[in-house]
Order: C-alpha cells, then structure tokens, then sequence
DNA sequence: TCAAATCATTACTTTTATGTCAAGATTTGA
DNA sequence: TCAAATCTTGACATAAAAGTAATGATTTGA
C-alpha cells in the first residue's frame, strides 16, 4: 500500500502554486528548481494537472502556472483521484493473475477490506484541502490527528 | 495509493491455507490453480512468507505448505508488512527527485499525511485476522463496518 | 513581423516491479 | 538405493511505471 511518484510529485507541485500569493504564476523551470525535479518531468505532472482543471497555464512570455480555484477549495482526495492511474473501481479487474477474470470474482473478503480501506483513505484525504498542507508540518500533523481524535481512530 | 500484486496474491496464497482443515497441506502447483496464478510465482510468494515464518513447507513426495500457526493469530498488518517492498519509514528517501535528498526534508505537510494515512491503514489492518477474512464477503464487510463504526470513522 | 519564452503533446528511454526459468536440495516410497 | 514429487534459490525476461526528449503551438514584446 503505497503512494505512487505521480501522486507525490504531482502534490508538490500543486502545494508550490498554493504558496504563491495572488497574481503571480511560476514556469515549468520554477515548479522544477523548486521540487527538485526534472523540467520534463514537471511538464508532464503539470499537464496532467491541468487536464484536470486545478491549474490555469498561460503560453509565451510571462506565461507559467497558478491554481485554477483557490487552494481551500481544492481537497486532497481530487487531487490523488486524478494522478492515480487506476482507481479502486477495478481492484477485481487488476489481480487476475494468468487468467481473463479473477477468480474470486464470486465472493471475496479481500476486496471488502482493499475497497473499505480505500473508503477510508479517500475520507480522509477529503477533509484536507491544499490551503492546510502549506502551513507548517506541526499544524498539518495537528489537523490530521483532529480528523483522527474526530474519529476516534485510536 | 494502490496495494501492490506481491501485496495481493500473497495474502490470496495465505487465504488458500488458512481454508484447510488441521493437517492438510497445499502442493505450490494446487495453490497456483486455486488463485489463477502460475506455479513459478506461487512459488516465489510463497518462498518469502515462508521466510517470514507465516508459513510451514515441507519438501518430498506428500510435501506442501500450511500454516505455521492459526489463522486467527496472522494480523493482515504483519503481512503487508512483508509483502511490500518499502515501508513508510523511508517516506523522504523515497522521493528525492533528481536530487540525493528530498528538497522538503525540513518540514513537509505532505510527509505529515503520508505518514498518518500509513498509521491508520495499519491500525485498521492489524484488526483484521487471516481467519475473519475467510468468512463469506457479506461477514468481511460487516467486521470491516464494525471495525469503522467503533472507531467513528464516518 | 519575428524571435524569445513559454506551455502542449507524443514518442521514446530508463528504471523498477513483476513474473518466469532452470538447476539444486530434500523427502518419500517402491 | 533410486526415481518421483516437492520445495529453494538465484538469475533472467517481461511488463509497467517513471522519466526524458523532441517537435509543435501560443503569446509577448521589440
């Protein structure tokens, strides 16, 4: 269970133009320099971001990036939702081993627990928006462990 | 934010097992068939739960794989955590881009949720037993809800 | 108008994860 | 003892993900 490269990367680029303050826009080469990244690589992360509708690119001279809404509007789960290749929908059409269809395609305890963990991730993530993960790690970890004590996850 | 196919197949290969009656032992090429998968990965899934001591092999004519202690002793936590490759510890060394070290090492709010989501997949995780998972979905499901209500999640 | 700066798009390369193969070791039973 | 059945192990091949490169399109401003 892990978080993908285009799922970080593409993050972090999105928490770059919720730092900027309104007006101001930053290239592919800033968003690179800034993450570490490759200038291709932040173009492909950028595009991808962009399809989807969080950030507004401008071409030529004095073009570059910014949120297209404002960062409190923007929740983590949409966010991960577009920069995962595949979605929990097809757990059942991923792991079918050597065959066309899985084999527990009838009746499965795992795929309750893969899909409700999923259900609870997405939860989460949704109660984050990119406007709290730019405050320092301190009250981002307070945040989240507010959902938890919400929760009562432990 | 996906499981892996090591994460999936191994825990299927597990749940073969855990279906048998006391005494009975599963052949590599029977568990293959049972999961849809092919005898060489079986064989190689079942080489590193047997190294992690989930499993009992014995080798020769009337040889196979079991348990080497109940079902409803095996958290799924203890299992993902070996069939995944990379823990959460190593979250920073992880995504480093094109540089040695992780531009946000100093503080990083993404780090923050990673690493919380990590703790609740674990803690939900390490609730649910091999045993529980071989009960019908509909039973699954309900421990999964259960687990999800007790602890408010929603 | 044209050159420079920038994003857009697709094809390609590299790396990593996954899956396979083959040779070896152990056990059983004839 | 020996052949058959089985697991063990490491090297290898394939597929998927990640990252790069190259070419094209748009905008700005001299």
């Amino acid at each position: 269970m892990k978080i993908s490269a285009q799922e970080e990367y593409g993050l972090r680029c999105l928490v770059q133009l919720a730092l900027l303050k309104e007006g101001e826009t930053l290239t592919l080469t800033q968003i690179a320099e800034r993450e570490g990244i490759s200038v291709a690589n932040a173009g492909k992360l950028m595009w991808l971001l962009s399809k989807a509708g969080f950030v507004k690119a401008t071409r030529g001279t004095k073009g570059g990036y910014c949120l297209a809404r404002p960062a409190s509007e923007i929740k983590l789960s949409e966010v991960i939702k577009v920069l995962e290749e595949k979605g929990i929908e097809n757990h059942c059409e991923n792991f079918t081993g050597v065959l066309d269809i899985c084999v527990h395609k009838e009746d499965c305890g795992i795929r309750s627990v893969i899909v409700g963990l999923h259900e609870i991730i997405r939860n989460v993530l949704s109660q984050i928006t990119l406007a709290e993960l730019i405050a320092p790690e301190k009250m981002v970890d307070q945040k989240f462990h507010q959902i938890q004590r919400i929760h009562r996850i432990f």
